[in-house]
DNA sequence: GGTAAGAGGCTTTTT
DNA sequence: GCCTCTTACC
């Protein structure tokens, strides 16, 4: 056998080993997936004289891609780098930057992230007089988005029968669309539909991506909507060699356009496709399988399967019941300080329902001096000096961004105000034209003031020349140094003395810094556009013995020691979404994707699961109470730690004593549902362990001893024992399992 | 045209 | 509670 494979079990192996023909890999939480596309990525390259170059592998995240490519890299040594792995959405830039004219996306689109079409929807609503009590924004931007992660455009797209809005949607979609185009802009989604359009109606560019690829590989492939399950079945064509790997127990992305269905469905699309399980967990210890076990089984609809792992038995879960969420994050900061003596910062995670949730976690840590990092990629590009910036940037590629203009039209103030800026914008409406044409352009003289005309004249200018650098083929480094000082940006920081100013300025030098290094990697200024709006939360990389705080969503594909869940509420988790208006009704479909959010949370923990709640929580603006989830009261209480079981004395209350208040309003009044006594001892569960003088050790090699001293901590930490054999010696405080 | 204070919405999750 | 957008006033 190929040394290659020696490494793996025998479904692994068959999965590595696969060369021809569609294939479904159904694999559990740390069945070792990334591992089997990897290797068989090697496989194909060293054994079956597949060329690098004719593999495409897509992943869900760019962090995700980066490991993949890094893990081949380490298989295949030099040339790696010729495998095309990256996210369906890096993937559709690449192939409409090539030939996306074809279907009318211009070589320098530049790409309208969520807000940049929050705020295209709001001028056409404004501009088309709609009333937005019916027809918000919001509402907008998501059924747009689900329809074109379905593949539609706006004829097509569906509309729920005595749906009143509906049509109007439809006209906003179309409207939109058009913006869109005369923008030379794409959305995410279009990223994907243009993609699919594209290579649906010119055969000519299928049949070049055809003859170029020849094997490919979806991962996380629950989480795949349908335009993106048409794209690689598009470019798979009819020789079938398609291997997709996925959990449907983990598809958490349904509000998105992710159809699971897709999981269930491939067989029946490809008839002649394998399928091999892997379940073989390598990641948790049994107690945290059963865990998790006990939440997924539950789940409707569900291939059946079974995760086992050879790890036996392993901590218990502890349970943090606190009367509010400050105390929550309080002692779970304090839960963090005592683990970290025994294992390394950076394998401890707390993940939380919602973004909102990690505040009070982020000052009760702050508190105790821990050293933690959020992970939320897009913050830094969030901020508004970064967008002003970007704004110009993207103007420099292609000025007719109108999304951009308007963005930076006044920004610095440079006195045109939203007068002038209304009277261009009628003006665009009337000839059809981006704004861009209107100022600079056209011929006709603009309606407006002799000053402000000029005004308007010299940021035109300004924008033109900005441009200029970018067509004579400037560095990105260079324009975004000419923008950051002509835009009078930097002026306008450097003259606001105080913190916050200064801050920005930094901010802005730090893209400056960006844009440099980027550049030392080959990177062009529309590279760096393109990475700057396809970074996405989870991508961001915890630098450093921190502590990393992120939302569940983030987490997937992740995996820590300790994973410390907070918010295990009914209305945190299952989130509240789950309920309808009155919360009288709930939504199967999204509780069951709640549930598997809750699956997704457990398996990301290889030794330790403990999970946080709060007695009442503060929710935008009032205080809430709330009742343990209904997955806590699915745990058996085995799993359950001696302290967590016995302090909050939980009872199961069947039918009639299901009576919980929330917001004054009754949940699942019928259902199982735990009560919690609050009124419990908060010392945390394993308190005793807190290594000190005098207490027990055991080594894996030097058998049991005392500890001496203790010297420093976190990773770092080192005991000085003394072993029952007689010796003394300082040892790493991770390699040490404390007793007592 | 610019600023400051007030109103109103919002928080599910993200490529 | 916090952020964004609107409004009233300079």
């Amino acid at each position: 056998m190929s040394a290659l494979l020696e490494s793996l079990n025998v479904q692994q192996r068959a999965a590595a080993s696969h060369l021809e023909g569609p294939l479904l890999i159904l694999a559990g939480a740390g069945s070792g997936k990334t591992r089997v596309i990897t290797h068989r990525v090697a496989w194909l390259v060293k054994e079956a004289g597949v060329s690098l170059s004719e593999i495409l592998a897509v992943t869900f995240t760019n962090k995700a891609a980066g490991e993949m490519r890094s893990r081949v890299a380490k298989l295949l040594g030099a040339g790696a780098e010729e495998v095309w792995i990256s996210t369906f959405h890096s993937a559709g830039v690449r192939m409409l930057r090539e030939h996306g004219e074809a279907v009318g996306v211009p070589p320098g689109f530049v790409i309208y992230d969520d807000s940049d079409q929050l705020s295209l929807i709001k001028r056409i609503l404004k501009d088309s007089g709609t009333d937005t009590s019916f027809i918000t924004p919001r509402t907008v931007r998501s059924r747009i988005d689900y329809a074109k992660s379905c593949g539609l455009g706006p004829d097509a797209m569906d509309i729920d029968r005595g749906d009143p809005t509906g049509e109007e949607v439809r006209e906003i979609y179309r409207r939109y669309q058009a913006a869109l185009r005369s923008s030379g802009a794409v959305d995410f989604g279009d990223l994907l539909v243009e993609t699919v359009s594209m290579l649906r109606n010119h055969s000519a560019v299928l049949d070049a991506y055809r003859r170029r690829l020849r094997f490919f590989m979806v991962d996380e492939f629950q989480d795949t909507s349908p335009v993106q399950y048409e794209l690689v079945r598009l470019l798979a064509g009819p020789a079938e060699n398609l291997v997709v790997v996925g959990d449907d127990d983990q598809s958490i992305y349904g509000w998105r356009g992710a159809d699971v269905r897709n999981i269930l469905s491939f067989e029946t699309d490809y008839p002649k496709a394998r399928v091999i399980r892997l379940e073989q967990n390598y990641r948790s210890t049994q107690v945290i399988l059963d865990a998790a076990h006990a939440i997924i089984e539950k789940s409707p609809e569900r291939k059946k399967k079974r995760l086992w792992t050879e790890r036996r038995g392993g901590d218990l879960l502890e349970l943090i019941a606190a009367k509010d969420e400050v105390e929550e994050a309080r002692l779970a900061a304090f839960r963090v300080e005592l683990l970290s003596n025994t294992v390394p910062r950076n394998e401890i995670a707390i993940l939380y329902r919602t973004n909102a949730m990690s505040r009070v976690v982020e000052d009760a840590l702050r508190a105790r001096r821990v050293p933690y990092q959020v992970v939320r990629g897009r913050s830094f590009y969030e901020r508004a000096e970064i967008r002003d910036l970007t704004a110009y940037l993207r103007l420099a590629v292609n000025p007719h961004s109108d999304a951009d203009l308007l963005r930076i039209i006044n920004t610095p103030r440079r006195g045109i105000g939203s007068r002038t800026v209304e009277r261009l914008r009628s003006a665009g409406d009337e000839a059809g034209t981006s704004l861009w044409s209107v100022i600079w352009d056209s011929h006709k003289p603009l309606d407006l003031g002799q000053a402000a005309s000029r005004r308007v004249r010299s940021f035109a200018e300004l924008i033109r020349a900005l441009h200029d650098l970018v067509i004579k083929g400037s560095s990105a480094y260079e324009v975004v140094k000419e923008s950051m000082i002509r835009s009078g940006l930097v002026a306008a920081f450097e003259s606001d003395v105080s913190e916050e100013g200064r801050e920005r300025l930094e901010n802005l030098t730090e893209l400056l810094a960006v844009a440099a290094q980027r550049e030392d990697e080959g990177y062009s200024l529309v590279d760096l556009l393109d990475e700057m709006a396809l970074l996405g939360d989870a991508d961001e990389k915890v630098e450093g013995e921190r502590v990393a705080l992120m939302t569940l969503h983030a987490a997937k594909g992740l995996e820590f020691d300790v994973v410390m869940m907070l918010g295990v509420e009914e209305r945190t988790l299952p989130h509240a979404r789950v309920f309808t208006d009155t919360a009288a009704f709930e939504d199967p479909e999204a509780l069951a994707e709640e549930r598997r959010l809750c699956y997704v949370g457990f398996t990301r923990a290889r030794s330790k699961l403990v999970l946080g709640m709060a007695r009442t929580r503060w929710v935008m603006g009032s205080r809430q109470v709330r009742g343990a989830s209904r997955f806590l009261g699915e745990l058996p209480a085995e799993l359950l730690g001696e302290r967590s079981r016995a302090q909050p004395r939980y009872e199961r209350a069947c039918g009639s004593l299901g009576r919980h208040e929330s917001q004054g309003v009754e949940v699942h009044p019928s259902k199982e549902e735990i009560i919690l006594d609050y009124s419990f001892d908060q010392r945390p569960e394993v308190e005793e362990v807190a290594p000190r003088p005098g207490g027990r050790v055991r080594h894996s090699l030097l058998g049991d001893g005392e500890i001496r001293r203790v010297d420093g901590f976190g990773h770092n930490a080192r005991f000085e024992v003394r072993f029952d054999s007689g010796s003394v010696k300082r040892v790493l405080a991770r390699y040490l399992q404390v007793l007592w």
